[in-house]
DNA sequence: CCCCGCCCTTCAGCTTGCTGTCAGCAAACC
DNA sequence: GGTTTGCTGACAGCAAGCTGAAGGGCGGGG
C-alpha cells in the first residue's frame, strides 16, 4: 500500500515508517501540513494517517479541505490520551478510524487492513459476538450499527464510546478509569459510576452476555 | 528489564524498587534529573520510570531531552493527582504512559509489561504451562489473562497475586510464609490457611496439574 | 419563545460474589 | 495406627457492582 505519514514526533514516526516497511507498504513522511497537501495533490495514496496535533497548522484542517474537495482517501487519524475532543472533531471530519498514542503497530496493521478493505468495495468487517442464549450480535464499526438477532438497535454516542473501546481490545480487560477517560475529555474527573451505568444500559440492549465484568478490575468482551 | 527510577519520595521508590527486585528486574535509581541524564547516556535501559515534580530541575525537560536526542526508551510518567497538566505535558513530550500517585505496584508490573511490548513489536509474551491431561493453559502477564484449553478464564486479584508469585520463580519452591507475605501488606498477620485455600481455588480453575506441593516446604510451578 | 423529548449524570438501595476463617476429611509420613 | 500436614466445602461479612428513578440540560418543533 502507497501511505502518506503526517506526523512530527520523529521517534513515532520512524518507527511507524520502519513497521510498514517491513511489511512492504511504500511510506512517505512529512511532519507539515503544507507539504502533506503538496503530496496528496501529486500521489494516489491508499491511505492517510494524520497526527491532529502538528506545527504548522491544524491537521484537521488537512482533512477538511480534502473532503471538501471530494477526496475519498482512507484517513486514520493519530491522537494522543490527551486529545480526546480531536479524535471526535476528526472524525466529524470525515477521518475513518482513529489511533491513540502510544498504539501498538500491530493495531495499526490491523486498521490499515480494515479500511482499506472497507474502501476496496467489499462489504465492511462486521465483527460477531455471541449474545444471550446464543444469539447473534453484529456490530459494524464503519458505520455504526449494531443488529441483535437480526434487528438494528440503536446506540446513543456515550454507549457507542464505550462500546467501541471495549471491541478495539478484545479479550483486554478494561479498568473503569480507562473506560471514562475514553469517554470524558482527559482531566474531567468524574465521581461516579456513570461507566457502570452506561455497561447496565449496553447489557440491557445487547443482552447481558456480550459484557463480561472482572471484579475488581474492569470490563471485558470475549477475545 | 533494566529499569531506571527517578522519584524523590524515598518510601515510594524504595517500595516500587523492592517489588521490581522481586520480580527480577535489574533497578538504578536516583532522585536528580542531572544524575538521571548520566546513567541513560551510559546504560542502556528498556524502561524509564519518570516523576515529574523532582527537586533539582522539571523532570520533563529530561524525557523532552532524551527525545530530541532521538531516544525511543519508553517512558511512564508518575504524577500526583492533582497534577493532570503534567500529566499532559508529559504525554506531548513523548511519554507512553503514565500512572497516578498512589498506584497498585501490580499495575506498575502490568504497565511495564505493555509498555515494553509494544515498543519491541512482539505480541505478548504467553507463558505456557501443561494442565491437568496435557491441556494447554496460557497466560499473558501483560493483560491478566488465563487461557485454559483455549478458553477464557477470570482470577480474582488474590488469586492473581498468588498465581503471579509462582510464575515469576518457574522452578523454585516457595514456602507459604514468602506467598502470604506477598499477597498482603506487610504487617498485617493473617492467621490461617489462606494460601492453601487460594492454591485450592486456583488448582479448581486451572487444573491439578499447574501447581505442585511440596509437602513441609511449600509450593511450586515447574520450570 | 415555550414545550417536549431525549440523553446524561447522580444517587440510593439492592444484589452479587470475593474474602478470610474454620472444621472436618484426606494424604503422607513415621 | 497415630500424628502431622495439606485440601476443600461452607459460611458470614463486606465491598463492588447493578439498576431504577429523578432531575437537569440541550436541541428540535411548533
Amino acid at each position: 500500500m502507497r501511505i502518506l505519514l503526517v506526523e512530527d514526533e520523529r521517534y513515532l514516526a520512524e518507527a511507524v515508517r520502519d513497521h510498514l516497511l517491513a511489511s512492504g507498504d511504500a511510506v512517505d513522511m512529512t511532519d507539515s501540513v503544507v507539504e502533506a497537501e503538496i503530496m496528496l495533490r501529486g500521489t494516489p495514496y491508499d491511505v492517510l494517517l494524520l497526527d491532529l496535533n502538528l506545527p504548522d497548522g491544524k491537521g484537521i484542517d488537512l482533512l477538511r479541505g480534502m473532503r471538501r474537495a471530494g477526496s475519498v482517501t482512507p484517513c486514520i487519524i493519530l491522537t494522543a490520551q490527551d486529545q480526546i475532543s480531536d479524535r471526535i472533531a476528526g472524525l466529524n471530519a470525515g477521518a475513518d478510524d482513529y489511533l491513540v498514542k502510544p498504539f501498538d503497530l500491530n493495531e495499526l496493521s490491523a486498521r490499515l487492513l480494515a479500511v482499506a478493505r472497507r474502501y476496496s468495495g467489499n462489504p465492511n468487517p462486521l465483527i460477531r459476538l455471541s449474545g444471550d442464549e446464543g444469539g447473534a450480535i453484529e456490530v459494524d464499526l464503519a458505520s455504526r450499527t449494531v443488529l441483535v438477532n437480526g434487528g438494528q438497535t440503536d446506540l446513543t454516542s456515550r454507549e457507542w464510546a464505550l462500546l467501541d473501546q471495549l471491541l478495539r481490545r478484545p479479550g483486554a480487560t478494561l479498568s473503569k478509569a480507562q473506560l471514562e477517560e475514553a469517554l470524558y475529555e482527559f482531566g474531567a474527573e468524574i465521581e461516579s459510576n456513570t461507566v457502570e451505568v452506561y455497561v447496565s444500559r449496553l447489557r440491557r440492549k445487547l443482552g447481558k452476555a456480550v459484557i463480561h465484568t472482572v471484579r475488581g478490575v474492569g470490563y471485558r468482551i470475549e477475545g
